[in-house]
Parts: structure tokens; sequence; C-alpha cells
DNA sequence: ATGTCTAATATTGTCAGGCAATCTTTGCGG
DNA sequence: CCGCAAAGATTGCCTGACAATATTAGACAT
């Protein structure tokens, strides 16, 4: 909790350079506020079942309470935190039924997304996922996990642009936010990053076919994986909370 | 605008009375404001593209600013408005193929929840069930559309509370949020009703049977005349609006 | 020692007022 | 007509305050 620090001011507007068109997007503080809190939700620094003090938290921000209740409102809106009226926000914790259903729609909604690609994608829209698959490699090469995640958020962001399925990136990327404490727990694992490289050779071949059947395929099978990876991260964050439980007496209560 | 009208001062806790576990789950004015605007805009008294103007809204709910904007958030995060920064919030409006979008997701999710139904569904899931099935068959033959769609509603929460699919459903209630002003108005068409009878007697057998298989395929049956049916809506919607803005040259550009 | 009740404390929910930042509109001059 | 500056409107954010609600601490009885 000490370690959510004050926020740096960093210029806010941002310009597409890409393009002949410009267009301004600026960050507003409850959106930096926003994403401090969920980083540290995702890396643990505020872990499960911890209590949210909005007092706290807008001493430890630097901002006033308005602009953190906002930035709250984002969090329970994603179920990272729960929010009860009148009693605060706790962190939200994962049960092993949320991670099997978060893993079951991701491939109820990738497959079908990966159809659409093979059938739809652009020769843009395929380098893309080309070069993201690219990077994924390098980055597994060196077993560097933070590289492996922007990759693999790359990769997904090709897959979902070039199959126009908008609406489904937007759930994935909710579903994938709640997950992700797990996910990057288990990328962080030297023998699993390789295998991620393994299961994503026959997603990119399938896709250079233009084969959708294989593609969909091949990202469910992916998919199994990351399930199975994050459920096994579960169970041992679960077993050090137990021991971590009964080392400290009804404290918790 | 005009319409939306001043709260009510309504008793704000409620007890579970069905048994001997007491909750008490109060409702906040942000939810509350919230509400207001959601149903202002599903009943298209805030049609799409309006600009909402915090200080009118506020004025006109006579609430406060910041509880205004904390339900302004939950809206956005439920895509019923689009917000930039700066600039302030328009009612959204739904494309053609989101409307095609939400449909194959809702396909993709209920899908796999008819299955799980029909496989874990406890006998007092069933009757819940039946009873939203029940509520429906009056609704359509009284061509009573309100008492349709909250029998619908009534109808997917057993589902997806008989099959364990808590995430799946939070999920479906949000796009049935976005698409709602289109399912309100082709549900509110009498042919349309008794179709959706039609449609529904499949799924409820199917379920009696436990014949996961074709409940799902009764369901994803339903689901394709509904989206063809909002489709159509959306057809007719758009019609209206190029009318409207040729009677009105330039006003809202 | 345990249980109950009341008062004190902490926290959330909401309001009011203010000002800075940003965007949009209006008016004037070339 | 176009460009620019000023005025006006609106959003973003802060501060301070108070009501409502929940939790905790302390006193008293058993």
């Amino acid at each position: 909790m000490n370690e959510v620090s004050h926020m740096t001011t960093v210029a806010a507007a941002t310009a597409d350079i890409g393009s002949l068109f410009v267009t301004r997007q600026s960050v507003t503080l409850r959106q930096r506020v926003y994403e401090k809190l969920r980083q540290a939700i995702v890396e643990r620094r505020l872990p499960p079942g911890t209590k949210l003090v909005e007092r706290d938290l807008c001493e430890q921000l630097g901002v006033s309470r308005p602009s953190l209740r906002e930035a709250l409102r984002h969090l329970e809106s994603e179920k990272l935190i729960e929010m009860v009226p009148h009693k605060g926000s706790v962190v939200a914790a994962l049960k092993q039924r949320d991670v099997c259903e978060i893993y079951d729609i991701r491939a109820a909604l990738e497959g079908p997304a990966c159809e659409r690609f093979a059938q739809l994608a652009s020769e843009d829209d395929m380098a893309s996922l080309m070069q993201a698959h690219a990077q994924l490699c390098k980055a597994a090469s060196q077993s560097d996990s933070d590289g492996i995640f922007r990759a693999k958020t790359a990769f997904y962001q090709a897959l979902f642009s070039g199959s126009d399925c908008a609406i489904s990136q937007v759930l994935v990327s909710s579903l994938n936010t709640r997950a992700e404490v797990l996910r990057r727990m288990s990328i962080a694992r030297k023998h699993r990053c390789l295998q991620i490289l393994t299961e994503f050779e026959p997603i990119v071949e399938a896709a250079q076919k233009r084969d959708g059947a294989a593609m969909k395929a091949s990202c469910i099978a992916h998919l199994e994986a990351a399930k199975a990876a994050a459920l096994e991260q579960l169970s041992i964050v679960e077993r050090e909370n137990t021991a971590h439980d009964s080392k400290r007496p009804n404290k918790s209560g």
C-alpha cells in the first residue's frame, strides 16, 4: 500500500501521427488513478480481500475524494473490486469457477473471431498479427515475461481488429484484466514461456493459410493450456493464503 | 429531456424475508440516478446522439454533480453513453455490426449455458425456469410487451443461475442493456410476441428432458430470430432518423 | 470471563461552492 | 468569406462540510 506512489505529471495529449487525421485524446486524472490502482491490484500490491479506504487512498495518491471515487467506479465495473453501499470496497478475489468460466468464455469469443479473421483480414491486419507474433517469439526466447505479456496483448488486438469484433475485444480485455494476476504469474514461469511459443505457432500458420477452422482449434488449444496454468497458479496462491492465515490466527476474521 | 422527473423518496433498505438470513441492501442515490437515466435512454426519451450536459441533468434530477458523475461512469461502463474528456457525453448509437455482434456473442454464451443447465440444474432451478416460462406465455397471450420483457429476464436469470454461469450472466445482461431499445421495440410488435412463444416452447421442452444439445439449438434458433427482428427495427429507426434529419437541414450538424 | 448495550469513532454518501482547463461560439477586422 | 481573439459554456478537479451508516470501544450486568 505504501508503494502506491504519487503520480508523475506526464504530458496528457497524444496525437495520431500515423495518418493525416489528428485525434487528440487527453488523459484525465481519474483515468490515471484507475490505472495506478489497477496496476497495484494485478501486481498483488493490493492483494485480494484488501479493504480500500478512500481517505487513505486519497492521501497516498495525492488526489481528491471525488476523483478517486470515479476511478473506483471504473474498477468496480470491471469487477476488480467489490463495493457494498456504506461499507466500502474490497479487492476482489477470483474463485476456481471464475477462472474456468473466464477461459471458457474467451474460447467462445476468440474461436469465432479466428474464423472471421481468416476470412476478413486485410494484408495490413495479417502483417500486424505477424509482427506481434515476432515480438512474442523474441520475448519468449529471452524469458522476458513482460515482453510476452505485451506481445500477446498486441496479438489479440490484431486478431479482434482484423475480424471486426470490437465488442468481443472489449469483453475479452475485461476478462483478461480480471485474470491478469494469474496470467502474469503463469507467464513468469520459464517452462510456460516455451509452451506458449509452441501453442502460438499453429495459430499463426493457420492464419497465414487463412484456414479459419484450424486457427480456431489451435487458439482453443492454447486457451485450454492457459486455463490449466492459471488454475494451477490459483491453487498455489490459495495454499499460500491458507498458510498465511494459519500463521496469524483470526486476524483477518 | 423534460420528462426526466425528480426522484421519489422510496425507502432504500430491503430485507430478505424469505430466509432466516437477513441481508440489507441499501440503494444509493447514484444507483437511482443511473437507473433513471438508463430508463430514459432505453425508452428513447434520451435518443442516440443526445448531448448530456451535467448541469442540466443535475437540475432536472435534483442531485449534485458528483453523484451524477458517478452514475454517468456506470452508464459509460455499459457503453450506453460515450464520453470524451473535456467534451462531455453523448447517448451511444448502435450500428448494424454492433447488433450482429451482440446476438452472436449471446449465442456463444447462452448455448453452453443451456448445455450446463441441462446437466447441472437442481429441481428448484428447473422450477424457476418453468415459472418464468409460464409468465412468458401469459404475457404473450395478452400481448403485454412489458410482461414479456420481465418474464424473459426472469427466464435468463434462471438459466444462468441453474448453469452456474455468473460471469456469462453479467456479460449477457450488459449486452442486453445495450440492445434494449431495439429489443423493446421488436417485442412490442404483436406478431413478434407470438413468434417468441413458438421459439421458447422447444427450449423449455428440451430443458425438461435435460437434453442439452437440443436446448442449445433451440436457444440459438430463438436468438437468430431475435437478431433479425432487432436488425429490422434498427433499419426502421435509421430510416426515421434520415427522414427526421432531412426535415431539419443542418440543425444537428 | 462473557454477553449486552450505549456512546464514540470511522467511513461512506452526498451536497455546495469554487476555480482551472478545455472546448465552442460569437463578434470584429481584414 | 476567412482568421483571430474574446466571451461564454462545460468539464475536470479540489475543498470543506454534514448526514447516514457501520464498526469499535468501553461500561455494566451476570
